[in-house]
DNA sequence: CCATCTCAGCTTTTACCCAA
DNA sequence: TTGGGTAAAAGCTGAGATGG
């Protein structure tokens, strides 16, 4: 299947790229507004919160970050879709479905903003926004994005002693940034003694290895500044890492100017199903350092301290 | 009303087999 | 040669049952 929404294409596959995403809304009247954002639990002002910070999240990757169970999910989501509280859209491709991609419908954009204190959106706003969502070529890359983190926070939930402290989408650690860096994410993640705090990078293989180059350039920049963090690269091939790891030893020959690992997608054990094994495998030994050739846990990218591990993580 | 699980059915195109 | 039926692929949907 896919993995939370990153499209796995066998052989006979055939995604038809002009074919316009099949995009669910449900319109909201002002006069069903109440009746439909009636009984929301706690749980459901948490997919509110992450679909508010994220934008955009499959089925499994909700279920690996709020619920228990994935046909739960699925089923609770279904409902929140009925009543107008979330829109979901996705793209047909051959064989078989695609997951549907869910965001904020215009009940739960209006519900979110007032639990938040934040100006009501109209409902043509979110309609607009999520028909721009659907059609945008960035939503896959962005659900490439979410998709590791909810898998890291899935994997985390079901491993005493690890957690996703944080995790801070685009637009939020680009502004951090100043600008100079435009990292797709920024986490922190703990395990027992040890906290790895991350920039994210999800390479899909359609930019140039000198623009990756140029990229540790500036992140090297941003460590001048003051704020130095390794970078972890998520690339789609080994051989796409390999010539990522060669450019930048060309470029940098004794060190990189900021800690670097690295690790290629087609490294990652075949996806399932099952929320408790929710691709434990992005932890594993499969990030590679530059400069090394034995490949790490993710754990062992973190240097040894006595803090404690951090709250789980926050939608908020 | 919510949580959880199971399972039959659906989606979509191609390849293949068989009968007319 | 043409047309109909079926399997295959990969995963989602939604109904139903059970229990809290």
């Amino acid at each position: 299947m896919s993995e939370g929404g990153i499209v796995r294409v066998s052989r006979h596959s055939s995604i038809h790229p002009h074919t316009p995403p099949r995009v669910d809304i449900r319109p909201a009247g002002k006069a069903d507004l109440l009746t439909r954002s009636r009984g929301l639990t706690a749980r459901d002002a948490e997919v509110l919160s992450y679909l508010a910070r994220h934008r955009v999240l499959t089925a499994l990757q909700l279920a690996r970050l709020v619920f228990g169970s994935y046909s739960h999910a699925r089923s609770r989501l279904a409902v929140l879709h009925e009543r107008g509280v979330l829109a979901r859209f996705r793209r047909d491709i051959w064989p078989g479905s695609q997951p549907w991609r869910y965001t904020l419908g215009p009940i739960g954009a209006i519900v979110h903003a007032a639990a938040t204190g934040a100006a009501l959106p109209r409902p043509a706003t979110v309609t607009e926004t999520v028909l721009r969502l659907a059609h945008s070529a960035h939503t896959e890359h962005r659900l490439g994005v979410n998709d590791f983190f909810a898998t890291l926070a899935g994997h985390s939930q079901h491993h005493d002693g690890r957690a996703l402290g944080e995790w801070w989408p685009e637009n939020e650690v680009g502004a951090t940034c100043a600008g100079i860096v435009r990292p797709d994410g920024y986490g922190e993640y703990s395990d027992h003694d040890r906290t790895l705090g991350f920039f994210y990078e999800y390479d899909t293989g359609t930019e140039t290895l000198d623009t990756l180059v140029e990229k540790v350039g500036k992140y090297a920049e941003l460590a001048d500044a003051g704020i130095c963090k390794p970078i972890l690269f998520h690339l789609p091939s080994a051989s796409r890492e390999h010539h990522f790891h060669a450019a930048v030893t060309r470029r940098w020959p004794v060190k990189p100017p900021v800690p670097i690992a690295t690790m290629p997608a087609d490294q990652l054990a075949p996806p399932g199903h099952h929320i408790a094994a929710a691709s434990p495998s992005i932890v594993d030994a499969l990030w590679r350092p530059i400069g090394h050739t034995r490949r790490r846990t993710l754990a062992d990218l973190a240097p040894r301290t006595t803090r404690q591990p951090t709250a789980r993580t926050d939608a908020a």
